[in-house]
DNA sequence: TAACCAATAT
DNA sequence: CATATTGGTT
């Protein structure tokens, strides 16, 4: 019996995206083929989803009187795009059977990850339900099931770190190092986020979230700009071994490869807190010889 | 009914 | 191993 969350009432507070600016579900995750697949109209109100309208969020603060998230600092337009325009089945033309299609594996990227780390800590850990979940990350594609799935292995992941970081004893060996990457087999994109440190109590009320989030999406068709473009984040199912070698020194991320404008970073503090993100040497090895590399460029957001 | 969660399957 | 899918509850 969960049933005592009737509370977040009195949070939720004008830190949600008014239902305007939430939504705005558009952002091409859909690829051209699925959306063509699904008649899917380009103008906005296509959801994959067969099974959940985008309805507003729950309960709707009867008044915002406040404010919302900063209008838009540099809200990428962070699209779980799957590849797609490659070979397609058997069916050359391709126009028709279209029901019955699978959308490839949503590959959880430290961009993605980040922000559903963000959304789970700007929801608190009551709030943090699937659905809320994905309506706030406004990531278009996404679904709930993608979430739960990853909220699952989430929680997992945050329940293994408490019992690690007290209790003694058991397994010897490793040292706590508290927010200290665990272990090598046991983090892996995981300890690429900083994990909120209220996550098991009751967020406080006194204690109000952190940090600014915005949740709002890009209003844009990129539609276009995905057609146009071959490929934004082909990450259909491929092992990051080890990427390419730079072409010319310079790395080029499937992510950032887009969204080639005016990026400014907004009260960006001088230094930045996140995570340097550091490679164990040893660790890899002792794992089997398998060394994934998770780097990415930490200047995003 | 729809959503959650945990377990299981791919 | 990371996700997806399914089953059982609420």
């Amino acid at each position: 019996m969960r049933e005592e969350d009737s509370n977040w009432f009195s949070k939720w507070e004008d830190e949600l995206p008014s239902p305007d600016e939430l939504t705005p579900l558009s952002q091409t995750l859909i690829t051209p083929d699925l959306a063509l697949a699904f008649d899917i109209p380009t103008p906005p109100h296509a959801n994959p989803s067969p099974t959940s309208p985008p309805r507003h969020p729950p309960p709707t603060p009867t008044n915002h009187s406040g404010h919302l998230p900063p209008p838009s600092s540099v809200t990428q337009p962070i699209s779980a795009e799957f590849a797609d325009s490659s070979e397609l089945g058997p069916n050359s033309g391709g126009d028709e059977p279209a029901r019955t299609l699978k959308r490839p594996r949503l590959v959880w990227t430290p961009q993605l990850h980040k922000r559903f780390v963000d959304a789970v800590a700007h929801l608190g850990i009551k709030n943090a339900v699937p659905k809320t979940i994905m309506q706030l990350m406004s990531v278009d594609g996404l679904t709930r099931e993608n979430v739960a799935s990853h909220l699952q292995k989430y929680r997992l992941y945050l329940k293994r770190m408490q019992g690690l970081s007290v209790g003694g004893g058991g397994g010897g060996g490793g040292g706590g190092g508290l927010a200290a990457s665990s272990d090598p087999a046991t983090d892996h994109l995981f300890a690429s986020s900083p994990v909120p440190a209220h996550f098991l109590h009751p967020v406080r009320p006194s204690s109000e979230h952190y940090l600014p989030f915005v949740p709002v999406a890009l209003q844009h068709h990129q539609m276009a700009a995905a057609a146009g473009h071959p490929q934004l984040q082909p990450q259909y199912h491929r092992q990051v071994g080890h990427f390419g070698p730079p072409p010319n020194g310079q790395f080029e991320h499937p992510f950032l490869s887009r969204q080639a404008g005016p990026i400014h970073r907004m009260g960006a503090p001088i230094h930045n807190p996140v995570q340097p993100y550091v490679e164990d040497l040893e660790s890899a090895n002792a794992n089997g010889g398998r060394k994934v590399l998770t780097l990415f460029p930490t200047g995003d957001d």
